[in-house]
RNA sequence: CGGGGUGUAGCGCAGUUGGUAGCGCGCCUGCUUUGGGAGCAGGAUGUCGGGGGUUCAAGUCCCUUCACUCCGACCA
């Protein structure tokens, strides 16, 4: 066999051109396909099979943490939008408004929703009447709307789905606890369903979300040492309430307002995936969300009895709730072994007349390309075990990835130095000064304060960038 | 929003001094194949991104729009 004579769909290479092997296997793994409309892009079957297993999975994880399912108008009128000034001023450069209807042009111009705190805002105002209404712990599935200026397919698209959360409290003390219990329940997502571990933390005051008291954030790091804000949590105080007047009776027979939260994550999580796990040969999924987890490729299928063990050996696998493909089209196996790495699937199963001979099966990992030659008998235990296996290596070396590029810079020239020569993350002392996080990012052409982690080191006694005293020790890099 | 690039068959591309549309892959039919992108034979496929202009004649020149992409400024 000439081995490998023509690479039909050929993907450019990671290491050459990080951008264009993005955007290559986005297309060609068929997640995701170019819209007629401006910034917006298809999700196509594959792609959003994907999302549905994380809807699924991140669905659960809310309600085991006793939230509702709600949804909210698309639209938002003006007046509305502008009730809290700075969640108007943060969201303002990107909204979509409608001004006609129909043939009419409209009194007051709607804006396609960014985000929907405001909506929630104006419904819990008119359900929250006592502290026996507290809390409300609602989640919302839909999508929003950024005129963003430049767009990429899944990291950032003018409309894009995501899910938000938002919550009503009786005090800040359980509010603030909510925040941190659903940052949580995101870096769980990340870890045991994505395989993407991430540094964790919160944001400084200049990177917070427009109208929060405090924002949390889960930062993974792509395989070039950039990162991705993965999701947000976000503690409000009483400052929405205020603005749109939401009180309720409290124990004491007091009027109160209430303390929120909200938190969100989206499609940008495929994005993750496709620039943590993948590699030259295409994507590679997280078992738990790959909407095909094991490949069945049978081998010379067209000999007497090929066929019936394949599909014998998929029934089994289905049987055990697997999402199995079996692969009967008349492709030559080679091609299918490329097409099946392209598209990312965890495990592939060959069964050819010599297995079924011995009553064995070969079985190949996406991850590392390992090969195992696997008895028929007890195959249901050997893909459930190889499938775990696969996820704690894809979280290891994604955690490798993370570790071996994240540095520490004690002075401004290391600092500059590292930003310039190493992509990835930097430890640093930093003095609380928004300034400092403006200079360096002009001096570094984008690194960024990614977020204040929760266990700082004390590096040193100064800030990297003034030389003042340090009050916090911050992750920096560059961001999508 | 500034600077570059691209738009021709499903995909990737070629198309010269303007002269009537081409290649590879894929697709369809048949036969042979099947353990890393199979072989042979036959076949189908185009508003040349849209609009306007110059010309006897425009994929090609001019104007104008739209979309995509990369690099900056702004952001889930």
């Amino acid at each position: 066999m000439a081995q490998q004579k023509k690479m039909v769909e050929a993907i450019t290479s990671r290491d050459v051109d990080f951008a264009k092997w993005y955007t290559d296997i986005v297309k060609k793994a068929e997640l995701a396909d170019y819209s007629g409309v401006k910034g917006c892009m298809v999700i196509r079957p594959y792609g959003y099979a994907i999302w549905e297993n994380m809807q699924q999975d991140m669905d659960k994880r809310f309600k085991k943490t006793g939230h509702e399912n709600v949804y909210m108008p698309m639209f938002i009128p003006e007046s509305l939008l502008q009730r809290e000034k700075d969640h108007v001023e943060g969201f303002a450069p990107e909204c979509a408004w409608v001004t006609v209807g129909g043939s009419e042009k409209l009194t007051e111009r709607l804006c396609v929703r960014p985000t929907s705190e405001t909506l929630f805002c104006e419904h819990y105002a008119k359900v929250i009447n006592s502290y026996r209404d507290l809390p409300k712990l609602y989640n919302q599935w839909c999508s929003v709307v950024r005129w963003e200026k430049t767009t990429r397919p899944f990291l950032r698209t003018s409309e894009f789905l995501w899910q938000e959360g938002h919550t009503m409290h009786e005090t800040a003390q359980e509010a603030r606890e909510e925040t941190l219990r659903m940052l949580q329940v995101y870096i769980d997502f990340y870890k045991e369903t994505l395989a993407i571990p991430a540094v964790t933390g919160r944001k400084t005051e200049k990177e917070k979300f427009a109208g929060a008291e405090e924002t949390y954030t889960i930062e993974p790091m792509m395989h070039n040492g950039v990162a991705l804000q993965g999701g947000t949590s976000h503690y409000f105080g009483d400052g929405f309430a205020r603005s749109f007047d939401i009180k309720f009776a409290g124990r004491d027979n007091t009027l109160q307002y209430p303390f929120q939260t909200s938190w969100g994550t989206s499609t940008r999580m495929i994005g993750a995936i496709i620039m943590v796990h993948g590699d030259d040969d295409g994507l590679v999924l997280p078992p738990k969300i790959a909407p095909i987890q094991v490949a069945v490729i049978p081998i010379a299928q067209k000999k007497e009895g090929v066929l019936d063990k394949a599909n014998e050996l998929r029934s089994r696998l289905i049987d055990k709730d697997l999402r199995v493909k079996l692969d009967d089209s008349d492709k030559a196996p080679g091609w299918k072994f490329s097409q099946y790495e392209m598209l990312g699937v965890p495990l592939r199963i060959e069964i050819g007349p010599k297995d079924i001979e011995n009553n064995q099966c070969v079985m190949v990992r996406r991850d590392n390309r390992e090969k195992m030659i696997v008895s028929l008998d007890n195959i249901e235990a050997a893909v459930e075990q190889a499938l775990r296996d696969i996820h704690d290596s894809m979280y290891n070396a994604a955690l490798k990835n993370l570790q071996e590029k994240t540095f520490e810079a004690r002075t401004h020239e290391e600092f500059l130095d590292i930003a310039a020569n190493k992509p990835g993350f930097i430890k640093a002392m930093w003095c609380g000064d928004s300034a400092c996080e403006d200079q360096l990012k002009d001096e570094t052409g984008g690194v960024k304060s990614r977020c204040i982690p929760f266990a700082e080191e004390h590096l040193s006694d100064v800030c990297v960038c003034c030389g003042k005293p340090a009050k916090h020790m911050v992750y920096w890099g560059k961001q999508y």
